[in-house]
DNA sequence: TATTGTTATACTCTATAACTATA
DNA sequence: TATAGTTATAGAGTATAACAATA
């Protein structure tokens, strides 16, 4: 009979193969966005703010909260993109300290292309699993999902 | 009874969600491996390149091609690591114009501790499982990982 | 005084193109 | 000629510190 330490040695051993598969997982899913990003000549954080913004209108310094960025880091963020016409600035009226960023048309078309596209290039991915087991897993992720840190 | 069109519609919905928290919980798996490398004072491919070399010694072309980046990035990503002592380069013996690169002992430390610090951090997220969940999507996200595409 | 956003600065990551050395 | 790696260069992403405007 194993002594609770070899119980334990062995869970743990256990817990590097699912964080393994995770991690790894996770570097194919970033590497679809990567690509997809690179389709539209964008960054993948630039993809992120539209994906953000897809339905919401956020200030500055909440896109930088949601993003895990310095709000310094979003001016020139911002910029680019509104340059390129995906997005664009407007101060708040109520505070005339703030400005909101939100999706212009064009970035709004360009946000649901790369949602499309994200879907049919992890298809080869999730197709492998059967539609049953392709519920399974997504039940399983959203629970991991709800004790995430941050 | 619903027509083809329509029962093709509903799965590319419940497809959707299934992309949808994939990415998200690859954007969580990010944010901690971030995290790690930063508290190495390493960027993520820094840390990443660590861990691929933690088995194995590779020429300069084919850590490129691990790591999806042009051969002229890897330089000063070498360079920079080479610097802090964390690997070494070595010209390979049967072929002048190849470098091998691989960790150092201090390299070979930093890529353990890194380990033990990923599976740590996604502690929280894993453990909402139970040990029989964690089992099932340990094997379910490995037969998605047969079927990444690249 | 505190908060919002920008600017200035510096460093890393990344790719493209041109180059050197070797095969 | 082709391959392995480096260098030069340029643009984007990122943070820190200092700043202006507003609350």
């Amino acid at each position: 009979m194993p002594t609770s330490a070899e119980t334990e040695q062995a869970a743990a051993v256990e817990h590097a193969d699912l964080v393994d598969v995770i991690v790894q997982t996770s570097f194919a899913t970033m590497a679809v966005l990567n690509r997809v990003a690179a389709e539209h000549d964008l960054s993948l954080t630039q993809l992120r703010v539209l994906a953000i913004l897809r339905d919401r209108r956020l200030r500055m310094t909440e896109l930088a909260r949601y993003l895990g960025l310095d709000k310094s880091t979003m001016t020139g963020l911002v910029d680019r993109a509104e340059k390129r016409g995906l997005l664009r600035r407007a101060r708040d009226p109520a505070d005339g300290r703030a400005v909101d960023v939100f999706l212009s048309a064009d970035g709004a078309r360009a946000a649901e292309r790369g949602h499309e596209q994200i879907a049919r290039l992890l298809a080869p991915m999730t197709g492998t699993l059967s539609r049953a087991d392709q519920h399974r897993v997504q039940i399983l992720l959203a629970a991991m999902l709800s004790g995430r840190p941050g």
